[in-house]
This record gives C-alpha cells, structure tokens and sequence, in this order.
DNA sequence: CAGTTCCATAACCACAGGATATGGACAACC
DNA sequence: GGTTGTCCATATCCTGTGGTTATGGAACTG
C-alpha cells in the first residue's frame, strides 16, 4: 500500500473532485483517476462513485478514509521525527571514557546536554581497548582516549596530559625542581602502588615507556583496579604512584600531585569517534569547548 | 516516505546483514543498497555502519527503528482493514425504507445483521422519493422502494404489495366477494382518511389510479403524514383508508384490511441500489430470503 | 444545440528502480 | 603470504511503473 495512492485518495475525498484533487497535488487528472483504480483494485472495493457532481466516498471509502487519514498522518510524523534525528535534536549518543576522559567526560556531557536537552546521553566508564572495540563495532558513539587512536577511529585533540608523581602529604620527595636524573634516582627501587594493566595498549604502557626513558626501575608493591583506589592507597601512605595529571579532579586532598618531565610523560587526550552524524560533531564541539576552560 | 524503504530498513536491522536481507526480500543486494542509500539522503543521516561483519545500526538507525516499524505495521493493519471492507465482513450500510419496507426492511436488517455481525447498519424511515435523491446522491446504499425505479437506480424484485381497504371492525362494508364493480360504488364519495401526498411520484398517485381504473371519487375527510396515524384513525371510526396490505404488520387488531382488486391495486416492492460493493450484494441477498418467508 | 464540466481511455514517454556483473576491502584459512 | 570467501558499493543495462497530452463520452446549462 503506497501512501501515494492515499494521498490522493484523501484529497479527493477532501475536495470530491478528482480534477481539483489533481490540481492540488501538482499533477495530471488522468494520473488521480489511475491512481484512484489502482488503489480501489488494491483495497478490492469501490471507494467513489464518480459522476458528473464529482467524486463521492461509498461507503467502503467512508469506512477507510479516517484510517487513511490517519496512517498519512503518522507517515508525516515519521519524517519529521527523522528530520529532527537527522537535525541532531533528537536521539541517543552513548559515550565511553576511561581514565583519560575522567575529567573532561562529565564536564563535556554537562555542557551538551545543556545546549541540546533532547539528546539522551549515556555515559559509561571502560578502558581505552574496550572503547575501541565498541567504537569499531558500532555500540559506543563517541570516547574519551588517550592519543594516538588505532586504524579506523577518527579523533579531535583536546588537552594534554602529564604524568604525574602521586605523594601523600609531608612525605620524603624529589624537590620541586629536581632534575629528570634525580627523579629517576628517586624512583629507581621505591615501593610504589600501581594501576593493573587492562587488555590492549593502556595507561600502564605509558608509565613503563617513561620509566624506560629514566632508565628507573621502581618496585610494585601492590595493584589495584582503579584510579580512585590507587589515589586512596597512595592517601593511606603504602606508597607513591605513577598517575595522569588529571587525576588531581578526583584525588582526596591529603595526596600532592607532582608533575613528571619527560617525552613519554605527556600525550594528547582526544575525542575518538567512527560513524559521522550532527548530533556527533555536535557533542565533539562540546568537549572541545569543555577542554578549553 | 515510501514504505517500500522503510520496510527494507526494517528487514536489514533486523538482519544485521544486507545480503541476507535482500534474500529475504527476494530481491538483489545492490537493490538493498540502493534503498538505504536513498532511505539515508531522504532522512538525512547515516542509519547503518558497512563494515565486513554486515550492517549495524547507528545511533539514528536505533533512534528511527521503532518508529518505521510502527508504520509498517499500520500499513499492514491498514492493509488487513481494507480487505475486511472489502470482503464486507466490515463497514456501514445505510438502508432507507418508507410505507413499502415496513414489513420487510426490519426483517431483512434482522436477518442481515444475525449474518453480518462486524457491519454497522443504519435504517431510516424516508419516502420513496427522498430514498432515490439519496441513493443517486450516494448518502443512501439500499432502499425499500415501489418499482419501478427511475432510471440511474438498479433494483431486485422482492415481492407484490396490495391496496386494501382499511375497516374497523363490524363496520358496514362491501361483501368479501364483492365485484370490483360492488366495490368502487361503495368508495363512491365515501369519507376516507388519505396519506398525505409527498413530493413526486408515490403511493397516493397508485391509489388514485386505482379509483380511476374503479371510477369512483372517495370524498377525502382527513389526511395523515404516516401510515400508523391512518390507521389509528381507521381504528378510532373516523373513516375507512386504502392502504397496502402490507400495513397489516402494523395495523391495530380492531383495523380489518380487504383486498381490493384491479390492475393498479397491485405492485412489487424491490430493493434499490446504486453502488456495488459485496457487502451490498449481500444486503440484498438476505433482503430477499427475509421477503420469501 | 452548442458549450461546459465532469471523469475515463488511449497512446506515448521518461525515469525510477531492479538485475547482472564487477570491484574493493577485509578476514580466515591453507 | 597467497588464496579464497564474505561482505557491501558501483556500473551498466533494461523493464515496467507512472506520468503527460490528447481525446472521448455523458450529463447539465444557457
């Protein structure tokens, strides 16, 4: 059943009048008249008597008109939802962040859904690896990750990151201007706490590459799952550790977060992304805008 | 929006797989492609990400999914509606009837809606004139009419009416075996209650021309706008009435009727439509099993 | 009776949309 | 690492739908 042939069908029924029906749908009366047939051969009922006052429902096209009506109704409103999914007013982004987005995510997400309140947004927190994959396999719109992303992601630089050395309060430390080489001597065999790797290229790669780059080797005296533990242990004084900058947002404030020099100790936070929509480039504008401030 | 194109959207998120949809509509794969193709430029966004793995969904495929089905789904129960209409086991017949279907129409409506219990039935009391303008006017599907029918107006013949002679009980009146000579001397200038004549040809023309065939001239005391006040006029002694037999049905117990003879003292009443539709080939079917018991 | 106003039919034509064949990307498997 | 299979996209061709103009027939109108 083509809405084409109730289309016509309601304007004719509107004006009862096939050649007025077609002046008003921009085409030829021969065309309404075939399309009126075709459509009464379709439904397998006479839906007008035609004679010379015109065109009048039977009623059989009386029976059927509302829910012709109806159905072109919703047909009109399918358009428009889709013009305002399209439009990015509309629809669901979900978004993926892992310890790199643990500052910008929530601020990113705060400013979108101001300026676009009738998006859904879903925010979900997973290692870099596993947003890939989702971004890959089409699950997760949009992620927070550290920089460089794998083939077939796209990405918007944000901010940089820094490593850095997380202390509890009044504890022995390299000064504030130490050298890398005293850094590293520092380091070199001290008992630190340690985030457990996660499948795929992580955060733990970055810290070895800078312990490499020190040419230090510290001892890890004990792992844990998340950021937020490691910061509460390093609070509960069992030892330093190695953390991204931005931590500091999430750190208790008896940890000192002490910045770490070095090529490998800092990299671009991006916005990672596969498909392309408006509603998309949108949220990107906003985490860009949020990494700003 | 045609529905062709929300249907293969349909079937392709269902399927994960573009291939396999195409099978399923049992058409070609680069048909499918085509149509989402055009599906993405008409709505404006991208709905499904090609990869090796099939088709999946976007965020705005997911956010548009529900929608189209809902609308496929109404076309279909669209679709379904109609072939009831059609097949009329579904759909509103309006039947009119004046003096000539007042024993029969209320059978046959009875008859017909014990058959058809899906079909809206509207029956209203009109003259026969009335009846043809709204017949040829398309507002009346089926009437209860004398014949013939004027032309434009298809009928089936149902059965013959007859004049009769409305009497109160134990009145003086023609013997029962009277000749119809016997009887136009009785008419002659006897004081009758009369229907009052409606516009255009009807039962009063018949029963003029039968006096005319008789040659006598009743003296007209009363008139009456329906056939139950006649008779309840008859029953009151106010004077005797020539009505239809049929108004036996509707007569009180002290009202006799006596038929009266001659060519214009008998007809057919039929059942007149203009349209063709099952549902009214069917009407007139039970209108005529109604007329045979 | 000519003119007008309806709708239906006829004949023609353009283009949408389908089919077949092919290409390109990637994964899996010898 | 070449080969093969499995995806989807593109190219080209062609059929059939659906449009157009022109014309016919019927009924009402002046």
């Amino acid at each position: 059943m083509e809405l084409r042939l109730l289309r016509t069908f309601a304007t004719v029924a509107r004006t009862g009048n096939v050649s007025a029906a077609a002046l008003e749908l921009s085409t030829s009366q021969p065309a309404v008249t075939k399309q009126l047939q075709l459509l009464e051969r379709r439904v397998g009922a006479t839906l007008f008597v035609r004679g010379r006052q015109g065109a009048r429902l039977t009623s059989a096209g009386e029976a059927l008109l509302p829910d012709a009506l109806d159905l072109i109704a919703r047909a009109e409103a399918f358009e428009r939802r889709a013009g305002s999914v399209a439009a990015g007013e509309e629809g669901t982004l979900s978004i993926g962040f892992g310890l790199s987005g643990i500052e910008l995510a929530p601020q990113a997400v705060a400013l979108f859904r101001s300026r676009y309140p009738g998006v859904t947004v879903s925010l979900d927190d997973m290692s870099s690896a596993v947003q890939y994959e989702r971004l890959l396999a089409g699950t997760l719109q949009v992620g927070f990750v550290r920089l460089p992303v794998p083939a077939g992601i796209t990405h918007r630089r944000l901010r940089q990151d820094h490593l850095a050395l997380a202390l509890p309060a009044g504890v022995d430390r390299p000064g504030e201007r130490a050298t890398s080489a005293q850094v590293a001597s520092w380091l070199d065999g001290r008992p630190l706490v340690r985030l457990r790797p996660e499948r795929g290229p992580g955060l733990t790669d970055q810290i070895t590459r800078l312990y490499d780059e020190l040419r230090c080797r510290p001892r890890v005296l004990q792992e844990a799952r998340d950021l937020q533990t490691v910061l509460a242990l390093v609070a509960a004084g069992v030892g330093a550790a190695v953390v991204p900058a931005t931590a500091a947002a999430i750190a208790p404030g008896s940890v000192e977060l002490m910045p770490l020099r070095g090529k490998a100790a800092s990299w671009w936070i991006g916005v990672a992304s596969v498909e392309r929509s408006v509603l998309l480039d949108r949220f990107v504008a906003a985490a860009v805008a949020a990494a700003r401030t």
